[in-house]
DNA sequence: CTATTAGGTTTATAAAATAAACTACTTTAT
DNA sequence: ATAAAGTAGTTTATTTTATAAACCTAATAG
């Protein structure tokens, strides 16, 4: 490729907003991903799982009160591959 | 959504990659596209058929000698369409 | 007690990307 | 002249992804 490689795991509407999102607050809870990202629930769950399972977020489920809260921060191995991805898109962004 | 929608014509790495390319030179065969993306014959045709129905593209064959030749090049409207969704990824890019 | 809401997860369906197989024709070698 | 290999693609089939719909559990409101 002339090109180089997009991270298939980032180049997803909702997982690259995910974690543009925790990149910026640091901590965020399932809710509040839900209401920025405009996603379903269920689409988000499945998501966040691939984000985990990837090692890109860490997602701790708690209870507050007595409501489930579930919330995701930005891992150190998630943020390099974040700015990886940035910068591979560049270029073709700006050709 | 808190993010901006991503064209799913234009989200899609090899797509992107021939949108990007065909921008820089303004008309480039088949052949020359491949080699560049290092894309298969197969998805290349599949996906400038979708760029091309979607009117991103101008797509015409005709015969170079005895040989087929498949030429591409951008149209107004792909040039806008690529011009947004630079735009709007770069919203999810920095954050 | 039943109905609704909150906070999710799981399963099913639709859409996309990719690869493999195939077509049609040309060139090279025998 | 014919077989083998290469060029330029297209079509079909398979796998992956994304999305939506259905479901679950607990809590609260009527």
């Amino acid at each position: 490729m002339a090109f180089r490689a997009l991270d298939p795991l980032l180049h997803s509407q909702l997982r690259l907003a995910v974690m543009s999102l925790l990149i910026s607050v640091e901590s965020a809870d399932f809710v509040y991903i839900k209401e920025q990202t405009g996603a379903t629930a269920g689409n988000l769950s499945v998501q966040l799982d691939k984000l985990s399972t990837a090692g890109y977020i860490e997602v701790s489920k708690h209870f507050e009160g007595k409501k489930p809260k579930t919330t995701c921060k930005v891992t150190p191995k998630g943020l390099d591959a974040f700015e990886s991805y940035v910068k591979s898109i560049q270029q073709y962004l700006k050709p």
